[in-house]
DNA sequence: CAAAATCATTTGAAGCTTCAAATATTGAAG
DNA sequence: CTTCAATATTTGAAGCTTCAAATGATTTTG
């Protein structure tokens, strides 16, 4: 993410043209509260990037891709990792091959059919993803935590809302839609096409 | 950004546990707050990001470099650039290249230092800026819809506790410190260094 | 004034990302 | 069975990004 909100926010000096701006500022306003948006959220990740990288040497996206094989014992195709981390098969074969020669994933020989690998994490893999994704969900809740748990409430439902159109159905614990994570939308797009 | 979101999100299947799930649930809620915060930006953003292509032919990153020239008839040295856009100089400099190529942007000698290039943007960089900008605001107000005008002032204000970690002074029409925009915190970090 | 520290910018290496073009493999149709 | 289309993955090119190491130019200071 990173992209450093510029837009349209005068430098400084805003001090006398204060009025007229404030006159037709509901147009504006829409672009304050995204550039809001997008600068917290890129703050939140930037300092989870950071600290996996200190503490543990650990790229996101690897975490990631650890974080999608580790419920699954059997592993995923490279064609699954992609769908559901929606990024493009080319990158999934270099997140993968970077992990593999870290011992943390393995690539396996599909049974039935040649063409497909399944991907899963080896032993060494699943405890130091144990390890991190344990710290991970400490940050998460620290750099949440200006916000009371109604707030926080409110802030997930405002989000569905913007996501979906109309008002979220369940009030507080949404418990509802999954968590936006693997949505059955298509992928991001073509691994290929010939 | 992009960043696919996974973590912690059961696969599908979350039926009978049901209970045992809300029990601690308060833990998982600040996890899943975040992927919903995440994913919202993420989905703003490539949208974006994928209009100023199709539409303009032109990245983010050089569309932001672009907005923060455009206030500034004089133009910016590189590393104010570096600064205001919170990236390495290394970065600005790949950038500036381009749209140079692209005949947008133009260096300039700087008068008393013969270190320093004043970057502005050319007639005709001025005038593409002035239509991206135009769309891109308009984008920005359509995906923004969904939420009413309160709504919008709300997510605002819940943002700003976010950031600060006490609320927001005014109420609904912040005009409080900038936007996040060109805080006068430190850049990411050094640009070089003997 | 000359050496040292500082500043502005560039360059090169490496990771993440997309896109487009291969390479194999599988499955379906004739 | 042979051809043709679809599937699974990889490879290569190009952009964005950071980091670390140059290169030049300016300023400080002894």
């Amino acid at each position: 993410m990173a992209h450093s909100l510029a837009l349209h926010g005068r430098p400084s000096s805003a001090h006398a043209t204060d009025m007229e701006v404030r006159a037709h500022a509901d147009t504006h306003d829409s672009l304050r509260l995204w550039l809001r948006l997008l600068s917290a959220t890129t703050r939140i990740e930037d300092t989870i990037r950071q600290r996996l990288r200190e503490q543990f040497g650990i790229t996101l996206p690897r975490f990631d891709l650890m974080a999608q094989l580790e419920r699954e014992p059997n592993g995923l195709t490279m064609g699954e990792l992609s769908r559901r981390m929606m990024v493009t098969g080319g990158n999934v074969t270099t997140i993968v091959d970077q992990l593999e020669r870290e011992q943390l994933v393995q690539r396996q020989e599909s049974p039935g059919d040649r063409r497909a690998y399944a991907v899963h994490l080896t032993p060494a893999g699943r405890t130091t993803f144990a390890a991190m994704a344990s710290a991970h969900e400490g940050w998460v809740i620290a750099l949440l935590s200006p916000l009371s748990t109604p707030q926080q409430a409110q802030l997930h439902r405002l989000l569905g809302t913007l996501k979906t159109g109309h008002p979220s159905a369940h009030s507080a614990h949404s418990a509802n839609s999954a968590n936006t994570v693997t949505p059955p939308s298509t992928p991001p797009q073509g691994d290929n096409k010939p």
